[in-house]
DNA sequence: CTAGAACTTCGAGCGCGCTCGAAGTCAAGC
DNA sequence: GCTTGACTTCGAGCGCGCTCGAAGTTCTAG
């Protein structure tokens, strides 16, 4: 328990996002991280306030689809400076754009489903 | 091209859902079919239009991430008849609350992917 | 000094949902 | 009769995203 240092072990950061321990380590392995992450003397990771918003935004990324690849990409940019605004806005564009279309059929599909439900909740018709 | 007879081969099929052969043949191993897949002379299966209305609904569950083991649950329920109805309404409930919190979470994701769209649409704040 | 908990690295393994390729069969057209 | 092409079965393979376990280190408390 870390009294109040903005510094943050890895089972704080695996607690505020839902993510494991495990996955965190992945991520970073991955290359998903912006910024290298600390370590304290003891070798033991410590996370930054920034490290968190950045983790939660990726989640964010990747609870809406983007391949683990594309979240390297846009990484690899946002390291890479003000140089590549733009590359980072258009990927986030094209992401936004599959969410939207993935938004629509997942409702298209929930309708579906209820009209499925609808036909079982009328006791006479089989469905 | 077969011209009126209501059957459909696997290819026909395969272009009217948009799922590959493939997966159609893996569908069925997988115990997903509600009725037995008829066969031609031939040995080719021959869907009839009862066989694509499913697989159009199951294609919709499976695109609101019910897992294969699930729909497979839910063929065996329907194949059993009537007694089940109450067993597959509840299936489908039970996975219409997940697919309505899906729903939430990714238009969550989706308001934070646009406000990081907005701030770099703002030339001057860097995101 | 010791025990325990929390961390470390590394690489292997896994579950899901397809995806594919090999080898064979069948019907239709030339 | 022969070729072409769409189909068949079967089992293996794959890509993704974790998930886990082993073995070692370090800090903290008792």
């Amino acid at each position: 328990m870390t009294p109040h240092t903005e510094e943050l072990a890895i089972s704080e950061v695996a607690e505020r996002t839902g993510l494991t321990v495990h996955t965190l380590r992945y991520y970073e392995r991955a290359g998903l991280m912006l910024a290298p992450i600390q370590r304290a003397s003891s070798r033991h990771r410590t996370y930054t306030a920034a490290d968190l918003t950045w983790i939660t935004f990726l989640t964010k990324l990747r609870s809406t689809g983007l391949p683990i690849s594309q979240v390297r990409a846009y990484a690899d940019l946002a390291r890479l400076g003000d140089e590549t605004r733009a590359d980072r806005l258009e990927l986030l564009q094209r992401h936004r754009i599959t969410v939207v279309a993935q938004l629509a059929e997942m409702q298209a599909s929930l309708a579906a489903i209820d009209y499925k439900i609808s036909l079982y909740a009328r006791k006479d018709t089989p469905a």
